[in-house]
DNA sequence: TTTTTACTGGAACCATGATTCTAGTATGGA
DNA sequence: TCCATACTAGAATCATGGTTCCAGTAAAAA
């Protein structure tokens, strides 16, 4: 076969990622990512067709990565721990890797729709399906049953309640501090309805 | 003196607003806020130094607005009842102008930071001054005295609180709907240690 | 009516950064 | 050892969109 590859797809993502949490998504150039892989632009191309296929590729590998705690935990046979357990999946998942949240927020879903490139599937909505099933399944355990409005309740408060927590800290380039677990727990809880 | 001038700063501003609403922040070039005012960009340029001082300028005349309610609401007397109609200043507002909203969205802070002309001021920092103070002063009222932690606690229930509440709805587009509110306010002052 | 002056128009120019292209180059297998 | 095959290199090219520039133009004041 062909001589050995000195880069790997994942060479690259992880470059990606560095410079991001440096430089911020703008900073996401072709050339900073080669040189912070310490490689030509050209091996980059040879791994990836567009600039917009990396970015979408390294989105959608830090929200896998997001996702399986998160589901694990909510996963939990007793609603109410299962909703706790998730809210501190969430929180201390970012605390461990600032730099993997910092992706998820740089994104917005409509840059990502406008840019999504077709070769990696139909559409980065499909991505969420498995949280938005976990959240329906967790409608159902906690409410008996899925309403419209309970569906976005529990969104909210396992969803977007924990994303609060999160964003001023991970947006000002701080790690997140542990203190904001209780009130987020707190507004959680209160946000479902206990 | 000279002529009548046909366009305004107002007019440009005003177009970018919509642009933005339309296209999101990448679509607001000066082309296109050009077009969207039926002028030339050089009319623009006549008014707007650059692109980052005109998107700068929307950004604070946009904070401006939002800010005046949800200080006047946080001001009342009793602190419980600040606290309720702050959110609800928030959360209404937003509404009722869920273009000027999204602006606010749209924007990261570091994007701003990264890109603030100089001629604007020393810094957009500086910009939520009347709210940090308005903060403290509520943090002080409800708590008896300023603590960091405390100062954290109000944050979160008065500005990230009510911010997820929104973020999802006007991200995706849509007007943000009542019935966000009630688990809103419930989330709000469970976080603030009620 | 003439002058003055700020404003309008839009084509041309430039900077940035994505993408392409064509030689090399190293390595597994014959 | 030698060939076939990916892979590496990075200079050259292109596209996009911000910015400049200067010749008109219209209204206010004399």
């Amino acid at each position: 076969m062909g001589r050995k590859p000195r880069f790997g797809d994942d060479d690259f993502l992880d470059a990606a990622l560095r410079v991001a949490a440096r430089a911020g998504a703008s900073g996401v150039t072709m050339a900073a990512v080669a040189a912070e892989a310490a490689a030509p632009v050209g091996s980059v191309y040879h791994r990836f067709a567009s600039r917009d296929v990396l970015l979408a590729r390294l989105w959608v590998r830090t929200v896998h990565r997001f996702q399986e705690p998160f589901l694990a935990a909510l996963a939990d046979p007793d609603p109410e721990r299962g909703a706790d357990r998730a809210i501190r999946a969430v929180l201390g998942w970012a605390r461990e890797h600032p730099d993997q949240a910092r992706v998820l927020l740089l994104h917005r879903r409509e840059d990502l729709v406008a840019h999504w490139p077709t070769e990696l599937g139909p559409d980065p909505a499909g991505i969420n399906d498995a949280v938005r099933e976990a959240l329906r399944a967790y409608t159902r355990a906690r409410f008996g049953r899925v309403s419209s409005a309970g569906l976005e309740r529990v969104t909210f408060a396992l969803v977007d309640v924990p994303y609060a927590a999160l964003r001023r800290h991970l947006g000002a380039g701080r790690t997140p501090p542990r203190s904001i677990e209780a009130a987020a727990l707190a507004a959680s809880r209160a946000a479902l309805g206990d």
